[in-house]
This record gives C-alpha cells, structure tokens and sequence, in this order.
DNA sequence: TAGTGCTGGTCTCTTTTTGAGACCGACACT
DNA sequence: AGTGTCGGTCTCAAAAAGAGACCAGCACTA
C-alpha cells in the first residue's frame, strides 16, 4: 500500500479497454472478468484449484448451489477453457472436473484477490456497516 | 507456471470459505468477489485507479453503460468502501468519484487478474472457438 | 421571459440471469 | 419390483440488469 500502486495506461488506452469498441468479446478484461464473476465461478474454481472433484462431490460441497447453476457454470468454465470434462464409463458413469493449464494460470492471479479478500473482509463489512449508519 | 501454483487450504477451510455457513456476507472470498464482479464494477474501479472522475465524465468514458447502471454501481462501490463521493457546489452542482485507500488496496490486488487477461485473452477466446466448434 | 443546455440523478418497463425443485434414464443392490 | 446413486435436463418463479423517459436546479441566450 505506498500510496500509488497504479500507474496505468492513458485515458484512451482506458477508454479502449473499457469499450472495446462496442463489442464485450474486444475487451480482455471485462471478457476474463466475466470469467470469475458469477456467483458461483469463483468457488468452484478455488475448489478445483485444490484437487478434481466430481459432480455429486462439488454439489456436495457447495451445498447452496443448484444443480442446475453447478451444471451451467461448469459447463461456462469449461468453455473458456479453464476447467476440463473427463466422463469416466464406471458402473455409474462418473464425471471429473479439474482446472487445465490455462485455468491453473488465471486462477494464480485470481489468488491475489483471494487473498486480499482474506486479509480485508472485515474492512469491507465495517465500511458497509459505516455507510448504511450514514443513510440512517 | 510451475504445475503447483495452488496449495490452499484443506477440504474443510474450502468448505467453510465457500459455504461461509450458508451466509454469504460470511465468505470473505464471494463477499469481495461480489464487489469485483458484475459487468462494469470492474470497469469503473479501473477508470477510477487511473485518476477521480466526475458522474458525467465517467458517462461518456463508458458509453454503453445506462445512467441507472452507473448510478447503481457508484453506489455499491461506495458502499462498499472502494468509492470515495464528493459533492461540489458549483453552479451546476458536481459530483467527484475517487477511489479510498482501500479502493485503491483491493485494485492493487485485483490489478494483476487485469495484467492477466490482458496477456490472455487471446487464449481465452482461442479456447472458446475451439469449445464451440467441437459442440457443433 | 421563455427556451436550451448542462448538471446528476430517479422512475418505469422489458429483458436477461439466477434460483428452486421436479423429473429422467441407466445401472446396482435388496 | 422397489430404492438409491450417478450426472444431469426442464419448467417456472424471482431477482438483477438494461434502455430510456423524465426531473429539478441553475446559466446563458434570444
């Protein structure tokens, strides 16, 4: 925290990073950022940065998730090629989730945030509470 | 990328940080993610780390966003304690948005995800062309 | 002195996303 | 035959996001 930890780009550099012209798909970050945002997304991948899991074990530990949330957000980060799908042919098929090299790689850097998360909870949930005294 | 970026917590601390006891304000993780997420928190905390900007200006920064959204999302990044608000009275009264010392903290960390999908992106979107063709 | 434009919003309505939960086929065990 | 586990899909309701009309206050202008 040393009081300018940014240093970014000019405004037009913003202003394109922001827009993208229009098109979501020409923004690296609002496109990657959509990739954790969700919900959902960020769990599963902190629990899949830890081991594979299967379907009924993710369910299982996300206890609050749909069925139909876990599919789709699966399905989601498999699309963006972070997680892989393997179908195992067991008595009952089984399927297993795991992070792919690409997934490992952004989730490093999602880990910072994890972490800040971590550390500054409290500060958030105070400065929250501060604010809506302040409305009262 | 050295194949282990992750060693995280056990399957018990993955739990408790998910389920946050079925509370979400409990989980540091999706309680901060929240504040990251949504499609232009992300890119108004980067327009903001850059330098304060007033209501308007940030209207024409990001043209696609509607004037409920901006409102909205200035409001829940103040709340949130990432959003400093002033209000001058000139003639026509003006409104300045800065980031807060924290704003400016939870950015620093956030900034690398930035760095990271702008690397990226392109394989990213190399992943999803691949996804979709293999649906097909 | 009525019009026009700028400021920073709110209000209403529509579309999209999320969520809860019923349902499904296959196979195993009892 | 009945029950349970596996990994889902389907339907419908609720919540969130988005578009755009509208508004008050003041300055300048005609």
């Amino acid at each position: 925290m040393d009081g300018k930890i940014i240093n970014l780009k000019s405004k037009m550099e913003i202003y394109k990073a922001i827009s993208g012209g229009g098109n979501i798909a020409n923004c690296p970050v609002r496109d990657v950022i959509q990739g954790v945002s969700g919900k959902w997304r960020s769990l599963l991948m902190m629990a899949l940065a830890e081991k594979p899991y299967r379907f009924g074990e993710l369910r299982r530990l996300v206890p609050d998730i749909s069925q139909r949330m876990l599919t789709q957000t699966l399905y989601d980060l498999q699309r963006d090629g972070y997680v892989h799908r393997e179908v195992f042919p067991t008595k009952p098929p089984s399927v297993e989730y795991s992070l792919t090299d690409l997934g490992r790689s952004m989730f490093g850097a999602f880990h910072q945030l994890i972490l800040w998360a971590e550390l500054n909870h409290d500060a958030v949930r105070a400065a929250r509470a501060d604010f809506d005294a302040a409305q009262a």
